[in-house]
DNA sequence: GCTCAATTAGTTACCCTTTTCGAACGTTCC
DNA sequence: GGAACGTTCGAAAAGGGTAACTAATTGAGC
């Protein structure tokens, strides 16, 4: 075994002809004559060759790797979305090289270098803080960069997300006219653009209807401390009779607790509403009532977006928000005279 | 802006060396003086330079590139292994470029030759067929390919799994051992060698005892299926008192179709157990009693077995199998005198 | 101070493409 | 018939590195 890899040369030889002229019939838009292409192609064919895209990179100067950089993949919603990114980039002949990082700063440093090392074409974040001093590298570099499902502002970075704040809003009202009282908010972490925009268009619609939030804790879009939330507010003196988790990763987490913990029905004792509309929040055990981010439209607008940063050369800062829908299920009460 | 792209040679002309100095300063284990090493990390570090991934491997023959090819992440168990393998991977100086491929052949067959442009370093299967054809391309062109959760008998590829036979026997056990008289199974696809094995160690376990499987059905791992097959079998003049359910996936699938909409209790009218112990599996919503697949292990086996082809040319055909455990919650009967 | 071996540094070939650049060729047009 | 032109093709130069080879330095031992 241990054949030498094929190269362009050797399809030259066999079909009589100079190097260049396989690169040309590989290369799409070049001049070449039919007979030539037909021959190449066949010796090509004989040989089972296929164009080197790290050598073709190194002169191109382009990679057609797409960086993603993610913290975890716990919650459902991320490996739906690289799902749906990966496809969506492989149809468009790009792929996606996974890069993990913790949250700390120093992880994502050193994963920038990698990213870098790795000559990629753009990088997609998602789940992932950058730090100033990150996003002014990548600027310097030239490398697009698009961060997915969350924003920062200020950065001058491409963004998608959902329009969050009015996701919120949307939540709030909700909850506002099914009559609920003393409303709280388990949010997503403050620190991430996501977590505070849907707490600001959720607070703000509250106070709109002449109410305040009655109870509010950040579990950093973490399961088990919005579980604890939720049992720290529950067991209150005055506790909260609707509750709205930053994301249903937690809310379901939520749920679980004021059910099967606390022996708390829900919605009758209390409600809960979530956001993403993951697959799960549909299941018959959870019926969650959630704000649905539609995953498929972001990808989209993701990668439309990157795409024409890197290949016309388009500007960075393009921000798209797009509109969530209220998913109605059984796990917050209804407002009068609403039915499922 | 649009800094040019700085290279070796700029780092050389800095620190008043020659290029290859820079080339060995970064390449571990070439011999080098202190004083020398020190200059050029200096003028690398003033100029931002680090050593172009892709040239590199152009020259080295190696990209440090693993492709992951996958069929779908919503079983949960993907994702979760995905997140462990690109960690694993990672901390030793590799990465995942993503494949995603339909189970078609004609869609794997093309995924391959992307596999191929990129001079991936190895392959990871996950959820996806190989067929002896492009098991055979890859041991032509050299590549080795690791088959993730997953074994091809008679391919001669590295495979690691977890003891699928011995765990559908445990399963089997642990039934029988709690008065199970109408045992029924809902496989994971029996083209695959999971689903096959979990369901042989099963049926031949029920067998030893004297016992014959009630039902049957091939869900393909496809969480609808599962639920339909449920449905149809509880609907049965003789409905089974267990269900072993070939993945977690599934069986939540089932677990939610038989309280919810046939409004059974499970395990009082029948019993339910899994395979994998997705995270999910613990949440209380569910407590699925399933037998776990050590994903931290078959993660590491899967990494040291393909590295170890990589680095030391150690022969493919390696196949690991990891012993798992019965995780006894609540979704299954337990046997006579047996505690949680 | 000299020899010999061991380190270190510089030269150069090579990895596999794409991309000028110019030559060769066949047409068209006067 | 020859000038002007458009196509097609080959030679050769990138592109950013590594590795084998060679030359020069260093150090030890006597």
């Amino acid at each position: 075994m241990a054949d030498r890899k094929i190269t362009s040369v050797d399809v030259a030889r066999r079909a009589g002809v100079s190097q260049s002229a396989v690169s040309r019939v590989f290369t799409p838009g070049a001049s070449v004559s039919k007979k030539m292409a037909d021959r190449v192609r066949k010796a090509a064919d004989d040989l089972g060759y296929r164009p080197n895209v790290l050598a073709r990179s190194l002169i191109t100067g382009r990679s057609r790797i797409i960086g993603l950089v993610v913290a975890y993949l716990d919650n459902p919603f991320y490996p739906d979305a690289l799902e749906r990114l990966s496809a969506a980039l492989q149809s468009r002949g790009y792929h996606i090289l996974v890069f993990l990082a913790g949250n700390s700063d120093g992880d994502v440093e050193s994963v920038i270098d990698d990213l870098m090392d790795y000559q990629v074409d753009g990088i997609i974040t998602a789940s992932i803080n950058l730090s100033g001093e990150l996003t002014e590298r990548c600027r310097v570099a030239g490398i697009p960069v698009m961060l997915f499902n969350r924003g920062i502002a200020g950065s001058g970075l491409s963004a998608v997300t959902s329009a969050n704040r009015v996701g919120g809003a949307q939540v709030a009202e909700f909850l506002l006219s099914a009559g609920h009282k003393r409303i709280a908010h388990i949010s997503g972490w403050l620190g991430a653009s996501t977590g505070r925009d849907r707490r600001d268009g959720f607070v703000d619609a509250l106070q709109g209807a002449g109410q305040t939030l009655h109870a509010e804790y950040d579990a950093r879009f973490r399961r088990e401390k919005a579980a604890e939330a939720a049992r720290a507010m529950m067991l209150d003196p005055s506790p909260p009779d609707a509750i709205f988790v930053g994301n249903d990763h937690m809310a379901l987490g939520v749920l679980d607790m004021l059910r099967f913990e606390m022996g708390l029905n829900v919605p009758g004792d209390v409600s809960v509403v979530g956001y993403d509309d993951v697959p799960m929040a549909d299941w018959p055990a959870y019926s969650l009532t959630t704000l649905r981010q539609p995953v498929n439209r972001m990808v989209e607008a993701t990668v439309d977006t990157l795409l024409s940063e890197i290949e016309s050369g388009r500007p960075p800062g393009t921000v798209t928000e797009i509109q969530g829908e209220l998913i109605v299920r059984s796990s917050a009460r209804l407002p009068e005279g609403q039915k499922t």
